[in-house]
DNA sequence: TTTATTACAGAACACCTTGTATGGTATTAT
DNA sequence: ATAATACCATACAAGGTGTTCTGTAATAAA
């Protein structure tokens, strides 16, 4: 991809990602995303068809990230990755470093926008895990409910975390998690 | 309130409420809701300063309702009003009547901004249970953790029931429901 | 290095949406 | 009957959206 793409799609991602941080998506103009990110109208519409494709190519860009790096798929910082070995503990670790800005946004004024791009994605991971993890026969739920109840938790877990400034370390987070779920610690 | 003033912010929450089933809230124009509702645009504004007022309005109408008769609070329909004790219960029932249209915004488009409103007056609720149920010393997590996660699990329960169509039974949510927390039958 | 391609800025634009203001009419309460 | 007020229709300015144009600079290919 051509340099100059990279650099004007980076641009409009840092000034939308800020904006996103301030107001409420509803309130944020293109006017105001071009004049951030210091580019043309034009250049805009050229990369983004609508605001609301820039949103989801910004989360898909965002999640796919951190989300391959849970699931252990090479990508470019696995050198320094030394995060633990558990999916959960794993991504909190991630999620504390705030490499992306996905807590920023899980806790801004556009926290229900990011959750639902977040689970929609997660979901995959916890399934899964879910499958990799018990028998079919031991829930005495259907699949499905377990699947959606352990993706909400997570997030739901991740969004009171950041609203406590993040006060507790990843580990006690995932201890709660693994308390309020009623599992046992020491399973990946 | 004068009866002209009822009827039109009736009409104007029926027309609204109905553009929301069918697509996201920021693709709705004033225009859309006005015709929809057939009032005129100054009559619009005289009710509603702004989009995202009425919006405010609609969830407080229809949640205060469903909430306060979960409470016990003497509302009008308290004379045919035979839904179970259990809070939780109490609840479901009232959704699967499709009283109001509670449900079908919560699955809509818009699931995450009704999901917002819907858990900010039910955790409230969820916190005097907590409180009632279980003693301080017993929780192995902060209650506020625990709070937050029972509200968001018992919203995500409601939202994966209506992906389901509400194939289950109220009894059978709820099952499921105190199943994933781990809580025993029979508690109010 | 030269050439062709492509992305860019800037400006102008038609269109739509918002929120307000006007004057006239019908409903309501007194 | 009368005063108050909620309503409609229309018009309007201000601002946002998405497109189109021209000229220029960066890039890739020869």
């Amino acid at each position: 991809m051509d340099r100059r793409q990279r650099k004007t799609r980076e641009a409009i991602f840092r000034a939308f990602t800020e904006l996103l941080s301030q107001k409420p998506e509803n309130r944020i103009t293109v006017g105001e995303i071009i004049a951030s990110a210091d580019v043309g109208r034009a250049t805009f519409y050229a990369h983004f068809p609508t605001k609301d494709f820039l949103l989801k190519e910004l989360c898909e860009e965002l999640f796919c990230h951190i989300f391959d790096s849970a699931e252990g798929v090479p990508h470019q910082h696995i050198f320094h990755c030394d995060a633990p070995d558990s999916v959960f503990l794993h991504l909190l670790y991630h999620l504390k470093n705030n490499d992306n800005q996905i807590l920023t946004l899980l806790t801004s004024q556009n926290s229900e926008l990011f959750a639902k791009y977040f689970k929609s994605e997660f979901i995959h991971l916890v399934e899964r895990w879910v499958l990799s993890r018990k028998r079919e026969k031991e829930w005495r739920v259907p699949k499905e409910f377990l699947v959606h109840h352990i993706t909400s938790s997570f997030v739901a877990a991740v969004q009171w975390w950041s609203e406590q400034k993040m006060k507790q370390s990843p580990e006690e987070i995932y201890a709660y998690f693994l308390n309020v779920l009623g599992i046992e610690e020491g399973s990946r």
